[in-house]
DNA sequence: GTCTATATTATGATAGAC
DNA sequence: GTCTATCATAATATAGAC
């Protein structure tokens, strides 16, 4: 989880700040249209001291990736910590889907616009999404399995309620239209009744 | 549809070239990671040449757009004349995902992708890849209409079969795993039974 | 650790010869 | 219509003062 910030050092904080305002504005911007000078502007830092903690544009994405990586993993550890029964859990994932649909709609969903922008020759950042995708990909499965699915066919289940997540980020996004994340809710829903 | 080549004007033999050029590069790498001189390479044109029938960048991309819409309607055209029938039509479309799967999984949907670049920030190019899937999306419609469901319904497995094509493009290119295509198919294809 | 200032490249756009 | 050569700019990266 995050680190709090009062337990933190001067520079830790820096790195922190850089790397907040960094993937804000991949996410928002896309990488390539972010230029170091709008990281400058995003943090009121210098552009030296950026370079101090990040020695390039590509050090930062790969902090950002972590970031991310770790995150995800966090939020799906708190909710396995909140909510006992996978039927439940699975519930969070569609509600932050909801939750989120006004900015999942402007911008995207950020795991898969950065994907796109950057999976495309870079082979070392398209694996860093695919870990990003496995981490929940794995997890739904394993929701899955505990609602009584065999390996198999909660992956496949796993599988089918990803995709339309996907696809529903990519629709709204093209439309700019938020009401599909609720219109498509209902059959979202079904998907996790077993 | 594709005019033939040689009915065409050396200028416009030219403009066809830069165009079919730029709309792979900008599949392939991204309209900001292509460069002017990538297009020159690919054309084997000089800088100045291509200026000369597009005054930017942009204005090819606007091109290139046109371009791919004109293209979209002219496949379900195509469709349209050679299958009488919904069934086979919605079949074409499936059809059409797996035997593109290598590229989609390579690059993703070309349209989904150049979408989530380019929609981030500029409206108008937000809206030309909407202009792309509304041709899709209305053309889904209409055959899930010729099926016997309702205006209200067909729309819906539109959607559903839209999002998850979509979401499938997006899966497959993370994990570089074209087979994912072809695990879902039967799915897919279970959704134009009517 | 943080800043200002500078160097270096590469990109999009233009000018002008043929 | 097509080319070569050049310009202006914007971006990343670096050097060095405080």
């Amino acid at each position: 989880m995050e680190k709090v910030v009062a337990t933190m050092k001067q520079g830790e904080q820096t790195r922190d700040r850089i790397l907040k305002s960094a993937n804000k504005l991949f996410y928002r911007r896309g990488f390539h249209q972010t230029a170091f000078s709008d990281i400058v502007s995003e943090t009121g830092l210098s552009k030296g001291n950026i370079t101090y903690h990040f020695k390039s544009k590509d050090t930062i994405l790969a902090a950002v990736f972590e970031q991310r990586i770790a995150q995800t993993k966090a939020t799906l550890a708190a909710w396995d910590r909140q909510y006992p029964d996978a039927a439940s859990r699975l519930n969070c994932f569609i509600d932050s889907l909801l939750e989120g649909k006004s900015t999942l709609t402007r911008y995207g969903c950020p795991n898969a616009t950065l994907a796109g922008e950057l999976g495309k020759q870079d082979e070392v950042n398209r694996e860093l999404s695919q870990r990003i995708f496995d981490t929940i990909w794995n997890w739904l499965t394993t929701q899955f399995v505990h609602l009584g699915l065999s390996a198999e066919k909660a992956k496949d289940s796993a599988l089918e309620l990803f995709t339309s997540a996907q696809g529903l980020c990519v629709l709204a996004h093209v439309y700019n239209d938020e009401s599909l994340f609720t219109r498509e809710s209902t059959r979202l829903k079904k998907l996790i009744q077993i």
